[in-house]
DNA sequence: GAGTCTTTGTAGCGGTCGCTACATTTCTAC
DNA sequence: GTAGAAATGTAGCGACCGCTACAAAGACTC
């Protein structure tokens, strides 16, 4: 017989897959239930209810993203500005990641209006993001660092956002531009 | 007797006041005619159907936002790239226009799900947010003062998105930086 | 004032939502 | 084998969703 455990967690990959392709709008306990092949009542015997559905699969997802990260650029690595711009840039461009940048979007924009659990969630990713970035950045002074990861965040979150819209041309123009003053004399 | 257009106008006011303060979550039919001081009976009375009700709100909240833009720095003056992403940051993240970004977070998000019209009216808010940053700055070069546009957005947007998390201090440190970078001589 | 058109209220349709009561089946422990 | 626990199906609750049929009430025309 299956463990309990073991079937909760294939559940929560199939749902993980479903949420990425979908995004927020989709996700009645019914959507995900036969998402996961499963019924809605057994989605609600794994898991107490639908919040923490989402939780959980938000989290796991937010796992994923963290992991694939670090397989980009290994912890120890550093790069200046620039060119941790730049791999960040295509690596968040690219069809293996738009998924998770369209759902980070939609949980950011959620956490604007406070809407729990949203708002815990983008705050951990968020600061998550903040934290890799400045592990990456070849940067010796410390406040320094700190404001480039921030800096890096914000533009490829703005990127992410914009990605959609014009083709994606205001993203990419926008990114090039700031990888061209990061790579001048004054980054 | 009231003329037909003069109450819908005051309609669309309150719907538009209704919408930015509780974005797009709270925009069921009856939730929008309560706010509008009416039945859902009217408002389907008025619009044809809500999706032509919610596109002529964010219609209308669109050029509230543009003539606020316009307010902050009338056409024909312009500025340098420092200078106008310090006054656009500021302006963006002033309790008057905090509703506006969050919402067009809102909007942006969707637009990348493809939910219609989020994504046709995402196109031409962007696309207007480029035009008027291009408009506004002080470079003489075209493809660079484009570029420059794009920058602007993409930072400004950013920022917008990640506002909420972490007390905005990723919002604002990210900006910080960028804006020195830009009042160096490489901008 | 009769007839007509516009406006508004009442009531409800068929659907989805999150969730649960209840019964049944399947497994486990002794 | 049998008692109990765990797992699962069936059915439906009450709430909300967008939307509409129907009729009453008001306003305008002649």
């Amino acid at each position: 017989m299956i463990d309990r455990e073991t079937r909760r967690s294939e559940v929560e990959d199939k749902l993980a897959a479903h949420v990425l392709a979908h995004g927020l709008g989709r996700t009645s306990v019914r959507d995900l239930a036969a998402a996961a092949g499963t019924s809605d009542r057994m989605l609600l015997y794994y898991f107490a209810d639908k919040a923490e559905v989402v939780s959980v699969v938000l989290a796991r997802i937010a796992a994923d993203m963290a992991q694939a990260l670090d397989a980009a650029l290994p912890e120890g690595e550093r790069l200046p500005p620039a060119d941790l711009l730049a791999r960040v840039g295509v690596m968040a461009s690219s069809a293996a990641m738009r998924p998770y940048m369209e759902l980070w979007s939609e949980i950011a924009a959620k956490a604007g209006r406070e809407e729990a659990p949203f708002a815990a969630i983008a705050d951990a990713i968020a600061a998550g993001f903040r934290a890799w970035a400045d592990s990456r950045l070849a940067i010796a002074d410390d406040a320094r660092r700190s404001a480039m990861a921030a800096l890096m965040i914000v533009a490829i979150d703005g990127a992410a956002l914009l990605a959609p819209m014009a083709g994606g041309t205001i993203a990419r123009d926008g990114l090039a531009l700031l990888g061209e003053l990061l790579d001048g004399h004054c980054s």
